[in-house]
DNA sequence: AGTAGTTTTTAGTCATGGCTAAATTGTAAA
DNA sequence: TTTACAATTTAGCCATGACTAAAAACTACT
């Protein structure tokens, strides 16, 4: 768990440690307001469990504990979140992209891999992959210095029937929703044609690759794209 | 730490748990008695903490432990030995070959990363590899079943002068001694010619890619070597 | 404002696995 | 066979970070 922020931080980092931070960081990402319970719930831990990180966490000025408010991250807790959410999304292109695994399992292997992985073998894997600037699931990579692109793109539930669109993103980790996805021929950069939109948040019908599927409003709002002819 | 022998074992392992076992395996296989001494003078715990983990890896059944003995592994526990070093050393390779990380570097990284790969994971880094049956410094890569295989070469200290070899292992992973190695063009595979060997365990002067060089007689029985024409 | 219900914090427990220091055991020389 | 010394084990301590249960603090409704 040596890491370059290691000259800031007094006490070492345990996996925990930086998965608290990342989720912090992504629920704040979210707009959420970071509650104990919003926060306890993310990461599977009790709401107990959770102040106490949280407090261990402000001492070491990695986030901003107010009791009773909502957590903070510090410009130090954002920096660590980012280097570890950097190694996380690059983990999971090079797992799909260099050794072929599913887009559906990546997420689970980085978030060990992601605590673990040095400095120099983060580097390696950014340059064997050309810098990248999206994972898999069309989630932007920070960069080391730690800024977070802007990923394009609005819900297929919010686009216009009777258009062509490509996905984007998918704002989702989940497993069986993504290998759902997948076996519909639905992934990062497919063409897809919107053929109706049922009114009262009801589902939506597309075409992948000349078949056609519907899916649920939820399913739908989570995909995200862009006009097909958009680069 | 969710594994495929978890079906065996009662407790999930940590890294620690499976680096004594990994640890108690190279020692026997080099033909030491693993006393508690060597044991934690290896993994570099106190010899308390090491009685005390040898104790607890005793009672699931992973070692024989009998008080100011030689510590023993069971079959399930050099089962799990094997699959830890399977890992390790196919993560070397791969870290290597794939993403040119140089060979004095790969231990320290495999050394975590070992701890936190899937099945899955294992397989998909084999397959990439073509099946590969040693690592960058020559150790041998367990099989899935647990199968070693042999090593061939001698020692290079005690070759004969005026003869061709081929480097096929190096039995060590400081990292100084093999970016030392690494300087004077010696890795695996490398053809050298064995120019001189001083008698009374003297230096040994080796000629690799038409540069002579000087070798102590400590290094030069780290090296493995074959005669050059031998596959 | 008072009260019910929810959220958060506190208090206290436990398992883990390191450590040091002291006691014990084993070994080998006198 | 005693004695010295090294190796090993025991005993006891500490930090970590999860947990449950109880207390406290907020929120919202009457
Ligand atoms: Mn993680
Ligand atoms: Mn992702
Ligand atoms: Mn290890
Ligand atoms: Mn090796």
């Amino acid at each position: 768990m040596t890491k370059n922020y290691s000259s800031e931080i007094a006490s070492p980092l345990s996996s925990n440690h930086e998965d608290y931070l990342k989720a912090i960081y992504i629920l704040e990402a979210r707009g959420e307001q970071v509650t104990n319970s919003v926060l306890s719930d993310y990461i599977g831990f009790t709401p107990a469990s959770a102040t106490n990180m949280v407090k261990k966490l402000s001492q070491m000025d990695l986030v901003i504990y107010r009791p009773h408010q909502a957590v903070s991250l510090t410009p130090t807790g954002r920096r660590v979140a980012l280097e570890i959410l950097r190694h996380h999304r690059l983990l999971e292109l090079f797992l799909h992209k260099t050794l072929d695994i599913p887009w559906d399992s990546v997420h689970e292997e980085a978030e060990r891999l992601e605590h673990v992985i040095s400095e120099a073998l983060e580097d390696a894997i950014a340059a064997s992959l050309g810098y990248p600037k999206v994972d898999p699931h069309g989630d932007p990579i920070p960069t080391k210095t730690g800024e977070v692109g802007h990923t394009p793109g609005h819900p297929l539930s919010q686009a216009k029937a009777g258009r062509a669109y490509r996905l984007v993103r998918v704002l989702s980790q989940e497993k069986e929703r993504l290998a759902y996805l997948g076996r519909l021929g639905l992934s990062l950069n497919v063409e897809l044609f919107l053929r109706e939109q049922a009114p009262f948040d009801g589902p939506v019908l597309v075409e992948v690759a000349g078949v056609e599927h519907a899916l649920a409003a939820e399913m739908a709002a989570l995909l995200q794209v862009v006009p097909a002819s958009a680069k």
